[in-house]
DNA sequence: TTAGATATATCATTAAGTGATACATATGGA
DNA sequence: TCCATATGTATCACTTAATGATATATCTAA
């Protein structure tokens, strides 16, 4: 995840997801709920990733955290970093469309 | 890329610009002028991938490649793969826009 | 004639993702 | 009460993916 730029598949479902508080494990349940059990994050990737966004500030422990479940919420910079990564995603979006239907 | 579900974002990109037959330079062309330079395709990367996505039969090479200018197109099975992941990735970015904004 | 763009390719390394496993607590039945 | 299942966090070791560096050849325009 070099300079924050290019978030993963993996990466920018977890930051989304904690757009609202959440505990990890909620995390894993909403993103398999509401792709329908067609995107599962482990808890390996889980853990190994949130471990990232603490390290770069992208998310933080929330205070709402007991020592059984470790709510976490995207910080400022983290919100930026995702809605940016929208943008993107969208950008891609268009082009592969457009690839898609130019011409015939 | 397990079995071809959750194309990565290099993938991704590859194969959308490989709907309409192309050499690989002009896909690293594309998406960098695509994208103004924001993502870039360097060669270990595009020529990694196109070798992987012949052998999945994801792109064939083309009947106007010449010796010097391979030309890759998506088959079928390509495109029915890349169609299926333009729906994903919508998913993806409605789930995020609506975890972005619920409640505020 | 030669510098820079075009074009393909691989090697070696780093970065990312994940299966397997471990462990603790909570909860709802039998 | 016991215990199976779900909840919850975490790491290790392994695999997979991405990429910087480098190599090589051709084409093009000054």
């Amino acid at each position: 995840m070099k300079s924050l730029e290019q978030l993963t598949d993996p990466v920018f479902y977890i930051m989304a997801a904690l757009a609202k508080p959440k505990h990890g494990y909620a995390v894993m349940s909403l993103v398999e709920e509401t792709t329908n059990g067609a995107f599962v994050i482990g808890p390996a990737t889980l853990y190994t990733i949130i471990k990232k966004l603490l390290a770069e500030e992208l998310i933080v422990l929330h205070d709402a955290s007991d020592s059984r479940r470790k709510v976490y919420v995207l910080t400022e910079k983290g919100r930026t970093v995702l809605e940016k990564d929208i943008e993107r995603r969208k950008i891609m979006l268009t082009l592969a469309e457009k690839e898609l239907t130019k011409g015939d």
